[in-house]
RNA sequence: AGAGUCGGCCAGACAGUCGCUGUGCCCGCGAGGGCAGGGAGGAAAGUCCGGGCUCCACAGGGCAAGGCGCCAGGUAACGCCUGGGAGGCGCAAGCCUACGGAAAGUGCCACAGAAAACAUACCGCCCAAGCACCAAUUGGUGCCGGCAAGGGUGAAAAGGUGCGGUAAGAGCGCACCGCGCCGAUGGUAACAUCGGUGGCAGGGUAAACCCCGCCUGGAGCAAGACCAAAUAGGGGAACCAGCGUUUCGCGAUGCGUGGCCCGCGCAGUUCCCGGGUAGGUCGCUCGAGGUACAUGGCGACAUGUACCCCAGAUGAAUGGCUGUCCACGACAGAACCCGGCUUAUCGGCCGACUCUCCCG
């Protein structure tokens, strides 16, 4: 497995029902007018997420797809500074009008604030 | 040059870099990695029609319900497309049409108006015939009556215009137009044209019920097929005998019923079987497929030959960043697959045609 790389294999995201609910059920939160992100510490030794960007907050299919990319990108691009997490992020109604860059800054500060909830 | 009509096409481009996801090859026990190549749309959308595919149902016929509705063709099929007809709009190129039946029945049509239909007479028009009176030559007045042309109401008053006709009128007669019926010709047909004939049916509404003709079994890829852990539960079998051995040793599930055995019941252990949840695999992309050419056809389209393989995800990929350029980028994201329709859409390109103006 790389270390030195950015990837973003299937390893480091959650694949069923059963560990969304997990993570659901009790975790740390952080949220703004964009995002809800939850996480829940695993013993996997690395981060991992998921996403549940509904209809009802980001209407158009082309906007949620938006949504889910920039998540995904900054999250590879971050995931070596977090700590062994099961992470959640779910898409409020602000989240859809907003820029790329934007969403990207609004990000970075949920992977900062949660990884240090989790670590305390 | 301007205005417009129709048809077709494109949907930021290029480079670098970091990723995601299938496919092929290679490396690796494996996890995974490397290389090559592919990776959203004209509407992928709405889910409104039509088909394929899958499961269920099904002898045949009828009813109900729903849909469709000028004619011919195309197609797997269609509510789609092409060509044609009719009606309407536009100077034109062209465009639009839910375009069967109101001479089967029912319903509805405000208000106005005398009357909205075997007609009727409000204002009117007429006194020719008959009768009465006056005058007395043929005139006048009235009665009995006649009329539906004119006015008025209305969306509509039972064909229209003109001439003749008459007391006044009237398809009463005639001509042309309209309508019905019959025939001929052209056309596959819708229909058109012409001729004859009848003085002449008939208000609208059938996306109101209805009538006529044609079509339609139901559910959908979460269809459906296969593999299948753990836990609980279902069915069956075994455990009431033997085994090793010179002596002898090991072993016999428990409880209830019963004096005891067999048997029966409950529990237990082991094994097997079927259903099936999580999860996984298939369905899943080679197809009514594209591209080019040829042939047939006005065309939709069909046939033939050659070449090509062109998304296949599943907590769900098809993207991020940087740079350069320009016309500064709209609507918008596959989820089994096709054919249509409808709706959304910044802008640009190409072709054909029409009208107006200017120059020659």
């Amino acid at each position: 497995m790389d270390v030195q790389g950015e990837r973003f294999g299937r390893h480091l995201r959650l694949l069923r029902s059963a560990e969304y609910k997990r993570v659901f059920a009790g975790s740390a939160r952080s949220s703004d007018k964009s995002f809800t992100v939850l996480a829940r510490e695993n013993d996997l030794g690395h981060p991992r997420l998921g996403l549940a960007i509904s209809r009802r907050q980001v209407p158009t299919a082309v906007a949620r797809n938006r949504v889910k990319r920039v998540i995904r990108e900054s999250f590879r691009l971050h995931r070596r500074q977090l700590p062994q997490l099961d992470i959640v992020v779910l898409a409020r109604r602000g989240a859809a009008g907003k820029s790329g860059a934007e969403l990207r800054r609004s990000l970075a500060r949920h992977w900062s604030r949660i990884g240090g909830r989790c670590a305390g």
